[in-house]
This record gives structure tokens, C-alpha cells and sequence, in this order.
DNA sequence: GTATGTTTCAAACACTTGTTTGAATTTGCT
DNA sequence: AGCAAATTCAAACAAGTGTTTGAAACATAC
């Protein structure tokens, strides 16, 4: 039997991550949740302090996983690669589906919403919550490229974090025209796995060396292999 | 003299960046504007279509520049390189602060809320009216990658936009943090000039080449972690 | 000047919002 | 069982929302 917290906590992240924070009254959710409108102030004090509970819920699930990844990486001992501390983020990404239909998408929403509350409380929130597990992740892609400055890995961490966000939060908008477009529907897994060894090549990018060097463009006459392969 | 019309416009695409849309309501407009409430309602219909009117009105002054920069593309005649196309983006965004201060920043706050109206009424007003220039900017990447297929194509162009339009709108708690972990105040200029670079190694990789041979780094010769493997 | 069309204004409208209240009900415990 | 705490409930609250109204003020033309 679940609880009339969780049954609110449930319905709310749904409702938040389709419409918004501001977009969905208490009165929807309390609706859709079956239980009596006074009871989200009863358990969770007010609408902002709910927001700060799903939103809490949510990335702890994502922050363990990704604990557990990186903790993986820390004990294999040969060297570390870019592309292999992206790919910690594949799991614990993915696996949100098996919490409820598209819970990595419903997760990616939501983070898109918060990040989009500028100057609002949840920023800080996050900030204050997460600084750590950030960190570390920072630390972990230091390592792959040591002669990095830490400026320069700073604005590259959150380019890619535009990256992830953004197209994951708009994954059902993308998803719709790339059908449209070329007939192909791509599941979130799929869109990650694009996008980490995307990611992978611009960390890898030297920024002393003179643009060009690594280019693969021109001349090289290779042939065309399926773009998707794993 | 500046009209009702405009003044209203003006306050209107101020507030919508600093707050979001819904939160944002036509009292806190029209009190700022110092006109009345009604007007309004007179001059723009409802709070919906001033929305659109002040995103139009912003949009255009944008693609009008990047349409400027795309033409001197396709008149000069040597052969183009990916950030060559990706620079055409920096003078089209950094000249709107020549519009009010920190023009640029509101542009891109503005883009990022539109962004994050996954289902609302904004994101199929853009998609239909930048549908061309989103093309055409598409086709000119297209030729310097030529071997790159339509829907990888497709995938990196939405990465990369990701990356600008979450970075850029955020740039205000990103540069406070870069400050004050750097002590670098860094404009939103500069932080365009490291991402286009950024973002144009991530194009030029070459993803039917085996991870790796576009590397900055050290050797070859690298050990896959099964990390992402189901 | 008067007449005509445009714009402004204060006031009200109908509605939704988050929150509070105090009584009713359920639950846990001895 | 009976008592006490925890929870649910319908109702009301105060405040804010976008929009409409009809009269006032203004502008422009004849």
C-alpha cells in the first residue's frame, strides 16, 4: 500500500516534468493522486518545500548509481580514458526506466526545469546538495587530461552539461522530428550513447594546438560505416 | 518617443528573462512600463501572443545578423572548415548588447525559457517561423562534413545547441562561480570564443574511425572499460 | 468648431492560486 | 475496550491572475 506522501511525491514529478513547477497547481496533483488537496501541506509544509522533496528523490536515485560508477573507475587501475568517465553517466541515467515508464526522461525533464529556474530556490538547492558528487566527477575527468586548466575544464564541463540536459530534457521534441525526418526512432539510450563519444572527442580537444590538427574531415577517402554501432 | 507598444515590449522581454513566463504577470509589466494595465490586452490581445511578439521581435534581430554572416560564407570560395560555420554564431549574438546592456545575455535567458515550454505554444511558434534559417545553417555545416550522415548530422546539431543556448543562459551563475572560484569575470563573449572551438572538435569527429585516433593525448593504444555495457 | 477614430484609464469580472482551519476520521498503543 | 496522536476532509480564506468594460482623453481630419 503506498503511502499518501509517496502517492503524492509520484504524481507530482510526473506532473512537474510535463508541465513545470509553476505550470501544475497542488490542485492537479491532489487530484491525480486521489488524495484531499490540504494533505501536501499536511506532509510537506508548502509547494516549495514539495518541489525541493521530488526534485530531492529523484537525483539522489541518479547520484547513488553514479557513486557506484565512479567507484568502479577508481579501482581499475589502468589509465582512464575521456570517454570512460562519460560513460559512467550511461547507467545511471538509463536505469531510471526501470523505476517508472520513461524515468529517465521524466528525470531529465525535470532537471532541464530546475536549471531553468535561474534565480529560484531549487538552483540553490542543487548547488548546495550535489557540489560534492560534481566534484568529483570533476576530479575523475581531470585525471584524463592533466594539462587541462582547470578554467578551461571548469567551461567544458558545463558546455557538456548543457549538452546532456538540454537534449535529454527535450528528448520527446527531438524525437518526434527525427522520426518524421528520417523514419527512425531513437530511444533515450540510444540519444546518450551519440552524445558521450560526441562529448568525448571535444574534451579531447587540444586547445594549444593549432585547429586542424585533429581534424578527420577531408581527403581521407574512408568508407561510410552504420553511424550507430555498439 | 517611445510608445506604448515598445515600452511595453521592452519591460516585457526584460522581466520574461529574469523570471520565466508565467511567472511574470502583466502587473509586473505594465507597473514597470508605466502604462496601463489594459493596454496590454489593446495592443497585443492576450499575454500569450505578447509572449510570441516579444520573442519574434528578438529572434529577427538575431537571424537578420546570422543571415548577414551566412551570406559572406557562401560568397567566399575557399573550402570550409567546421568552425568556420560555428564562428558565423559569435557576432550575431554578441552584438545584441549593443540593443541594452547585457542584450546578449536576455536573448539567450529568453531562448532557454522558450526552450523549457516543451509542450506550450513557443516551441511550435519557433519551429515554424526559424524553420528556413535553421536549415540553411544546417546545409552549410553539412558541406564542410560531407561524409557525416543526415541523422548523426541531426544528433550533433541539437548537441551543440544544447551546449549554447543552456550555457549562455545561465552564463549569469556560471560567471559567478568562475569568479569566485577563479577570480576570472569573464563576458559572455569569451565564454561564446571557447565554446565554438569546443564545439567544432566535437563536430570533426570522426565516429566511423575507432575511438581514440583523434586523441590529444598520449598513446594508441587504449583499454576499454565495459562500463556502459548492458 | 465638430465629428471620427484611436488610445488610455479605473474599475470590475470571473477564476485560480497556495494556505489555513477546525471538525471528522483513522490509526497505534496499552 | 478506550484514550491519544496522527491523518484526512470539506470548506473557507486572502491574494493574485488574465481579461473585459464603458467612459474619459487624445489625436486627426474636415
Amino acid at each position: 500500500m503506498t503511502s499518501t506522501k509517496e502517492k503524492i511525491l509520484n504524481v507530482a514529478e510526473e506532473l512537474f516534468a510535463d508541465h513545470g513547477f509553476s505550470e501544475t497547481s497542488l490542485r492537479m496533483i491532489t487530484a491525480k493522486a486521489e488524495v484531499n488537496l490540504a494533505s501536501v501541506n499536511y506532509h510537506f509544509g508548502s509547494k516549495k518545500t514539495l518541489i525541493q522533496a521530488v526534485f530531492d528523490r529523484f537525483m539522489l536515485r541518479f547520484t547513488n548509481d553514479l557513486s557506484l560508477e565512479m567507484d568502479r573507475l577508481d579501482e581499475a587501475d589502468s589509465e582512464l580514458q575521456v570517454i570512460d568517465v562519460l560513460s559512467t553517466l550511461i547507467k545511471p541515467i538509463t536505469q531510471l526506466d526501470n523505476l517508472r515508464p520513461d524515468g529517465a526522461g521524466v528525470f531529465m525533464n525535470l532537471l532541464g526545469r530546475a536549471y531553468a529556474e535561474t534565480q529560484g530556490h531549487i538552483r540553490r538547492f542543487a548547488m548546495e546538495h550535489y557540489a560534492s558528487i560534481l566534484k568529483r566527477f570533476t576530479q575523475l575527468l581531470h585525471t584524463t587530461s592533466p594539462n587541462l586548466q582547470p578554467t578551461e575544464m571548469f567551461w567544458r564541463l558545463h558546455f557538456m552539461l548543457g549538452s546532456f540536459i538540454f537534449t535529454l530534457a527535450g528528448h520527446e521534441a527531438l524525437q518526434e522530428i527525427s522520426e518524421s525526418d528520417f523514419d527512425q526512432k531513437v530511444s533515450i539510450e540510444e540519444i546518450i550513447k551519440r552524445l558521450v563519444p560526441f562529448m568525448s572527442a571535444a574534451f579531447s580537444f587540444d586547445s594549444n594546438k593549432p585547429y586542424g590538427t585533429t581534424q578527420a574531415s577531408d581527403d581521407v577517402g574512408h568508407k561510410k560505416l552504420s553511424a550507430g554501432e555498439h
